[in-house]
DNA sequence: AGCAGAGCCTATGCTTATTAGGCAATCAAC
DNA sequence: GTTGATTGCCTAATAAGCATAGGCTCTGCT
């Protein structure tokens, strides 16, 4: 039917991409790919090696555009400034992108998360943004954690509509990042609390 | 083939809850449990009205148990001990069931949300947990979202592998706790912004 | 006996994933 | 400039899964 077409691993990721924003990535499809792009299922085959595959590229592709809009965003900034930009640009990519989003989240072989230059990225951006406050391990790593979680929870909760009252979410987006912002100035050391305990 | 096997709506579906633990919610097909009692796949159809149907329903299950393990670990506790003993269910109950876990944040059609006793009554306990630390409206629905947000994301990450760091995971998901804690001890009032301490 | 309903079945049609093998245009090299 | 490989897309075919329609067979009630 249709030749020369101009089929590439990275078109194809990045409408996969496209279309997994539009549908839900769950519901991206060869064959709706293939239809796009007005070509035979079996023709992407030699482009991709399988629907997992192609998910794993839309998550890597994403991790990195999420890495960059992050590393802009906070560049020449720090402390609490720097924590809202990316709050702010975090939040604002997973409710744009809520297809590329939820492939960032997707659990990945090892390899390919070690691969992801993105994926490591975002942590790396993560730690960089916490420099002012001067935390030292483990609390450092504890404090990314405990930011990423939030993160992660508060716009995954957001998406699947899980906040049912009728106040403002970005009201209490605002005070999350702020409640956090104290935490992390006021952060307790390991040393004089209790619950060091590891059991 | 077979005759009078017994299906029933809630075997199915808690065949389904059990195969998601073990397969993933999103891998669980009405063939395989059809297989799974012996019986031919259009046979479930007069059980259930189709694979969403049966996603949902795990998930309304799932959401009453997680409630059910809630209420019964904080029911007398109060303050910081239920803070502690909340989150160490709720992060149990994911790692040990991710199928059912990964259901109960399925985005939901708002009347099924709206029906489902369980996923009412998980955010309710959330409400109720904090009773001790005097939070009033919005910084309570404020602070409720936080917390189900880091929780949330905390195990969603975990789940997976998102921690790199060979930072021992349930020492941070202590710290995460502990640090919440001080938060909600320590909330900054909406009227007062940099940090008013009332305990 | 006779009828209704429950509980399964077979048959069928559609969509998707994936593999195998083919053909045509392009490009490198003799 | 013909050859020969490579690239890029095709058709065909298999397998699995979802879903609907319609039928058979118990069981229990009247």
């Amino acid at each position: 039917m249709a030749t020369h077409v101009g089929l590439t691993v990275d078109r194809l990721t990045r409408a996969g991409a496209d279309l997994a924003d539009q549908v839900g990535l769950d519901k991206i499809t060869v064959s709706a790919l293939a239809r796009l792009f007005g070509v035979a299922d079996a023709s992407l085959y030699s482009h991709i090696k399988n629907v997992r595959d192609l998910r794993t590229r839309i998550a890597v592709l994403a991790a990195d555009e999420l890495a960059e809009h992050i590393s802009a965003a906070i560049a020449g900034r720090s402390g609490k400034e720097a924590l809202v930009v990316f709050a702010h640009t975090y939040r604002k990519y997973a409710l744009t992108h809520p297809g590329r989003y939820t492939a960032v989240q997707m659990p990945l072989p090892p390899e390919v998360a070690a691969e992801s230059k993105g994926h490591r990225r975002i942590v790396e951006l993560s730690y960089a943004m916490l420099h002012a406050y001067e935390l030292v391990e483990p609390d450092l790593t504890d404090a990314v954690r405990l930011l990423r979680s939030t993160f992660h929870g508060f716009v995954s909760l957001e998406q699947i509509r899980g906040f049912g009252d009728p106040r403002d979410v970005q009201a209490s987006w605002k005070r999350a990042i702020e409640v956090l912002h104290l935490s992390l100035q006021n952060w307790p050391s390991l040393r004089n609390q209790e619950g060091q305990r590891h059991d």
